[in-house]
RNA sequence: GGAGAGGUGGCAGAGCGGUUUAAUGCGGCGGUCUUGAAAACCGUUGUACCGAAAGGUACCGGGGGUUCGAAUCCCUCCCUCUCCGCCA
């Protein structure tokens, strides 16, 4: 959610951003009735103030008369106070209908981009910000899609997995489990390397949690929800990682705060069927390693770059060709500044595949948060930025097409002291 | 799951209906003293909102209630601790 106090200095600005981000003009009017309801609840708020310091003032003056035995001359004075509290009912309910209606259209703004994100409305109008891995490799006519190596070397099962559980819950075995640990312990242990702290969260978070990171009201439907607990499980370790900050006011010195975690995730993907989301494309639970941190408002881009620097190495490590995308303001998310995606090559498949996003959220996470650092005497909400470091199923869908040759799969160099073979026979 | 105890400022801990703008101690910060430090002493030390400022309001686990007045009484929910049961 964006700080009302930056929406009542910058309106230009935050609307020239809406506008990247394909706002109608009559939907650009929210910005005047957030102003509004602001200044409903400001005067409301003033209001409500004066009356309770007079019931205040009433009630010690009643205090004093019980004292020294006046109680006589108490009653007027408790119809006075009575009258008072009638009033201040009112107020309340008006001032919280004005800021529970600020809230929600506080809540229906997404964050503002930044400068250097381009116009567009689709995915297509995407920047491609850096590839790497040219010429891409080129399978012969043998080669097969990453669903068909998994029978022939039986490493992942997506039937058993409906037998336990559904569509789109895959069971690994045998070398497949194998190389699932082996990546997730290498990408931990290269995050470590680069300072973050390693993090083992809950699975499950509590309303509180969700709503703070923004995956409520946003992204209700993504979520499943455990309803006898009153429980989700969560989406990314983004959501119990950055929650770790929550209320907290973190000494300037600590910056930048950097965390990482292993969890599975767990995505509804409601609705999303077909062609595109065979094999591992898509799928409701996967293995992922992020990568969180917490920074001083002037020095996080610089930070998003070391990001974007680290998640490069890693695929560079694996050998896999990549290509960034600078996300065009149609296609960025809700709560995000600035966005890059990373791609890998599923070479089978000939298409590219989605296994990073590494943002930048500036304020707009740390303002519900409530991540704040103390700025000379100031309290401020620092900024807070993650990426995938990696999601596992794409990649593993990446790694088994285009390293297949005629004896087996062959695993990139870096992994092999992580899963103890060279081979997928 | 059953029984009991308890949740107060960064921490410890008092307050149990009316100068509480929450005592006191520790810690933190600033100062005096000192060549420097320690000790001692003095001062200061939460968050949010309104206000140009002076100042005001809210917050003693969350929510609701009683009262002219609630940290204090009542209801309810959550959490922590102890004991019992169950259990990887």
């Amino acid at each position: 959610m964006l700080e009302l106090s930056f929406i009542k200095t910058n309106k230009e600005r935050v609307i020239q951003g809406l506008k990247i981000r394909n706002f109608s003009v009559e939907s650009l009017q929210v910005i005047d009735h957030i102003l509004g309801t602001d200044e409903v609840r400001r005067s409301t708020q003033a209001e409500l103030d004066n009356n309770l310091a007079e019931s205040k003032r009433l009630a010690a003056e009643i205090g004093s008369l019980f004292k020294s035995g006046k109680t006589g001359d108490t009653d007027a004075l408790k119809q006075q106070v009575a009258a008072l509290k009638e009033q201040a009912k009112n107020l309340e309910t008006k001032m919280r209908e004005a800021a529970e209606r600020l809230e929600e259209l506080l809540l229906s703004v997404p964050n503002i981009p930044h400068i250097s994100v381009p116009p567009g409305k689709s995915p297509e109008d995407n920047e491609v910000h850096k590839a790497w891995g040219k010429p891409l490799p080129e399978l012969g006519d043998g080669a097969i899609p990453h669903w068909e190596l998994a029978k022939k070397y039986n490493i992942f099962d997506l039937d058993l997995g409906v037998k336990l559980t559904g569509a789109g819950f895959p069971v690994y075995r045998g070398k497949g489990a194998r190389l699932e640990r082996a990546l997730i312990n290498f990408f931990l242990d290269e995050a470590t390397k680069a300072g973050y702290e390693e993090i083992a969260p809950p699975l499950m978070v509590n309303q509180e949690t969700a709503r703070a990171t923004g995956q409520l009201p946003d992204k209700e439907g993504q979520m499943y929800y455990v309803e006898k607990d009153d429980l989700y499980l969560i989406p990314t370790a983004e959501v119990p990682v950055t929650n770790l900050y929550r209320d907290v006011i973190v000494d300037e010195k600590d910056f930048p705060i950097k965390l990482t975690g292993y969890t599975p995730c767990f995505r509804r993907e409601a609705g999303s069927y077909g062609a595109h989301v065979r094999g591992l494309n898509r799928v409701h639970q996967f293995d992922k390693v992020e990568i969180v941190q917490i920074a001083h408002p002037d020095t996080s881009y610089g930070q998003l770059e070391q990001m974007l620097a680290h998640v490069s190495s890693l695929l560079e490590k694996l050998e896999l060709p990549y290509r960034i995308l600078r996300l065009c303001g149609g296609d960025m998310g809700f709560t995000s500044a600035l966005t890059f995606d990373f791609e890998v090559w599923s070479a089978a498949q000939e298409r590219w595949l989605e296994v990073s996003s590494v943002s930048n959220f500036e304020t707009y996470q740390s303002n519900r948060l409530k991540v704040r650092f103390k700025d000379g005497g100031k309290t401020r909400l620092a900024h807070t930025l993650n990426g995938s470091a990696l999601a596992l199923a794409r990649i593993v869908a990446a790694l088994l097409e285009n390293n297949q040759a005629p004896e087996g799969i062959r695993l990139p160099k870096v992994l092999h002291a992580y899963t103890g073979f060279e081979l997928i026979d």
